[in-house]
DNA sequence: AGTTAATTGCAACTCCGTTGCATTTTAACT
DNA sequence: AGTTAAAATGCAACGGAGTTGCAATTAACT
């Protein structure tokens, strides 16, 4: 059984085209990819909508999570570590190469604690680092 | 001399209405803006492209600066240090309530290093919280 | 194979931000 | 103050991102 397939099985998703398309674009991509690039390496085989529907799934799934960009756009990348249903645990750095403008995971880099002001609690941090990544410089 | 104005004449920039009144707007507001909020705090008496276009010139000269929202939104507050223009400083954490939705510059909270690995440069970090303030715990 | 529920594609829509251009306002200079 | 050139504004239109409703299709199960 294909990777893509056992990972839809997992979370008791239904085996459809593009939920086992879109899975295999990541499991073939490096970086995180824009929704934009989905489609595109998907072949345009599948509705704009499908695309932004599957996506919303696997995060509900916990099997990708979300990146900002600089330009307040969104891109998307396999969650390594086992996220559940509703709570993902992507507490790594994100990375922004200004040259090639590839968006990573730093999966081995943990967002460093900070110290809030008195009576400030904390629920998330996302931590976006920009420049040069080891391919590019 | 008001205090929007000794601004627009420190960054020579030509005193016209809406950009005293946005500023004054920003001076008289304790969290980062949101464009509509600016819209709405100026009494709607600026067209949308107006604003869109002084908040440009303003970022420009480092006069604000913008903070990334979570559903992919910009947000704007005025620069504390003096950053100079085309150069920001903006070396501080910024924090979203969970309750009460206000975006803030925490100026006072420096966003701590981050060792990355072998080959990879920075050139810009952003550091994002959510949580609860300690006007809503 | 047939049934039911889930998924998809299409059309339309909202929201954010941008661009071109004509009009108005500012600032600088008599 | 009046003139003028440059800058700023308002308007209309556009483009991209993401969402929603609904009808048609497909998956999963007996």
């Amino acid at each position: 059984m294909s990777e893509a397939l056992h990972i839809l099985k997992r979370h008791q998703l239904s085996n459809t085209d593009s939920r086992r398309t879109v899975l295999e674009v990541f499991l073939q991509s490096e970086s995180a990819l824009a929704h934009q690039d989905i489609e595109r390496e998907t072949g345009e085989r599948f509705d704009r909508v499908t695309i932004y529907r599957t996506l919303q799934t696997f995060i509900d799934k916990g099997i990708v999570h979300t990146i900002p960009t600089a330009d307040n756009g969104t891109k998307y990348a396999l969650c390594r570590e086992n996220c559940s249903e509703g709570h993902h645990h992507d507490n790594h750095v994100h990375f922004i190469c200004d040259v090639c403008g590839k968006t990573s995971c730093l999966d081995d880099v943990a967002i460093p604690s900070v110290r809030l002001p008195e009576g400030f609690s904390v629920t998330k941090i996302d931590m976006v680092v920009n420049g040069i990544c080891v391919e590019c410089r």
